[in-house]
DNA sequence: TCCAGAAACTTGAACGATCCAATCCTGCCT
DNA sequence: AGGCAGGATTGGATCGTTCAAGTTTCTGGA
């Protein structure tokens, strides 16, 4: 078995000293050129790596990015954190960051995790994925001002800390437009209860979708907690009350109980649903796709940013979404 | 902000030297009662948790587990992995450690990425998902020593490293004896090509269900690539040259197609089929389930086996999977 | 040729924990 | 009372890197 190679290793090698080695890793452009070369042999020649571990303790940097991974609550809308958690490890890779996992079961819970993860050991930053009204985890953070990003918009204040999203009004009003010009007209919405950002924000793109179209969108529009049960029961009460043409929902599940309404009553009815999960790609549904690798890739970018020295405030993204046509729409 | 709480901080507060401080966090019973408790009344007073980089500069752990984040590929298995992730990270949480992830394209690429998580940060163990005949990866780990745990048998011999699976035989079995129970007699079964241990592992449950209850399981069988265009198209052939009453599928993806193929032709037939995915459970397949955190539970049990000094070599774990029943079966 | 100033490189110290070996108690026995 | 065994406690060294400060080498202008 190979001994262990340090930087001493390495120096004695190339015969300078552990601080030409730790400056041809750290700062290049002081050293010069023949000199780097020749400890750049040693580098590979021995095939040595830096260790993480002594470079954290002297400089207090752990390159450790730490992101939540949930349980998969109703299973449909999980596999968007498996997407943009894959994202995020690339991305994060290629800056020189690592991504660790954490779970938490509340808020709280949550938050003393972040006390150990830092305590012990020294994460850079944080990756949350959605953020609610009066977050208590985005303010202890920021409180400590320990580096985050959220993936989706802090609803209190825009410019309350760095953020990721994707335009959902912009990716329901896409879908609207897309039924008005198939010749739609009474386009009904399936949402969740007022009050989550996320769900108003997607509520609002279908009917400023309508009013712009100058259509009416009063009594087309009903709202639930998520679920599939949920979607299909409120379909059914909209057939019987205003007999839409077409649906948007505000999320995959939704538009799958939607589905399971109109089937045999009218299959005439077009509906699209949001997230482009794996369930919408295989029972065919048009749905509203979130570019998350994007989204991920940009959460890094602002992170890398106020990590490696920027110190002006990063500009959040707002990315755009597509609609993946099947043949629901 | 507060300054650092590091050994000597705590083991100034409680009127000892750092050696004892140390002593009650990593071997607590060489310590009298008194002394520890008033070491223990600092810590807690000054907030007071080891930092882990220095601890791993002197023992050389990290307490960091390595596991890998796939891209989803058709989606619907995707969601395997997602759940398998996180019930490691709340089990090996518990344990001490924490999980860190890390991405590859192809074989070569993964093992070099081991040797880069080795050298720069330490990683005392990796936990792969899958394995195949011949893979190079766990002969890479075997032959460095490096500590590994697979979610899937080592098909080539089964005493080759410490692994967990899930008794895949086992669940198509179950699954055709429910059909066999139910009255069906042609039960047909859509697998992958011949050749990967978890394939023909699922195939055989099925034939040897049939064997034993004395049907003969000639021509009922086909093969393909997972996908759900494979599945229909091989449902539709065998809905035309042999007519089953049910079918078992080696994947969801495989039996959502033969979902599809059925749907109209003839609804009668029984579906069932393999990982109990969000997708089986959103259009009421029936499936067979693994118990992914247990499984994800045992394999961190391995592997502290193995860190935490058990010199014995650790038994593999074949779990049972379970039949969770819903409307197509 | 000489010298100032910059550039290139070297040396000693520190980060915070654990390990090791030496010392200090404490209680017990004679 | 003295000695001794044993456990509890202590100080010093160490892991591999980067920071801070010091020393040598190079460059160019008078």
């Amino acid at each position: 078995m190979a001994e262990k190679v340090t930087i001493a290793t390495v120096a004695r090698h190339a015969r300078v000293s552990r601080q030409t080695v730790s400056n041809v890793l750290n700062a290049p452009h002081i050293v010069r050129q023949e000199t780097r070369q020749r400890v750049e042999d040693a580098i590979n020649a021995l095939g040595y790596r830096a260790n993480q571990a002594a470079r954290q303790m002297r400089t207090g940097r752990s390159r450790l990015i730490a992101a939540r991974i949930d349980p998969t609550r109703d299973g449909i809308n999980g596999s968007v954190l498996d997407r943009f958690l894959h994202g995020l490890t690339e991305t994060a890779d290629a800056a020189g960051y690592r991504v660790l996992l954490y779970t938490a079961t509340d808020d709280d819970r949550e938050i003393a995790t972040y006390g150990d993860l830092l305590g012990t050991y020294e994460l850079d930053a944080f990756v949350l994925v959605g953020t609610k009204y009066g977050d208590p985890r985005t303010t202890w953070l920021a409180d400590r001002d320990v580096p985050f990003v959220t993936f989706g918009r802090p609803w209190d204040a825009l410019d309350a800390h760095p953020w990721v999203d994707v335009d959902g009004a912009a990716g329901t009003a896409q879908a609207t437009r897309h039924l008005l010009g198939a010749g739609h007209q009474r386009i009904a919405f399936i949402g969740w209860p007022a009050g989550s950002g996320v769900g108003d924000d997607r509520l609002a793109g279908w009917r400023d979708a309508l009013h712009a179209a100058g259509v009416d969108p009063t009594g087309l529009h009903r709202e639930t907690e998520d679920g599939i049960a949920e979607g299909e029961r409120l379909m059914r009460d909209l057939l019987v009350t205003v007999a839409p043409s077409a649906v948007v929902c505000a999320s995959d599940s939704l538009a799958l109980g939607a589905l399971q309404a109109i089937r045999g009553v009218d299959p005439q009815v077009s509906v699209i649903g949001f997230d482009d999960t794996p369930v919408a790609a295989a029972v065919g549904l048009t749905s509203v796709s979130q570019p998350l690798g994007e989204a991920a890739a940009r959460c890094v970018d602002l992170l890398t940013g106020v990590l490696d020295g920027d110190h002006e405030t990063p500009t959040p993204v707002l990315l755009q979404p597509s609609l993946a046509l099947r043949h629901t729409a």
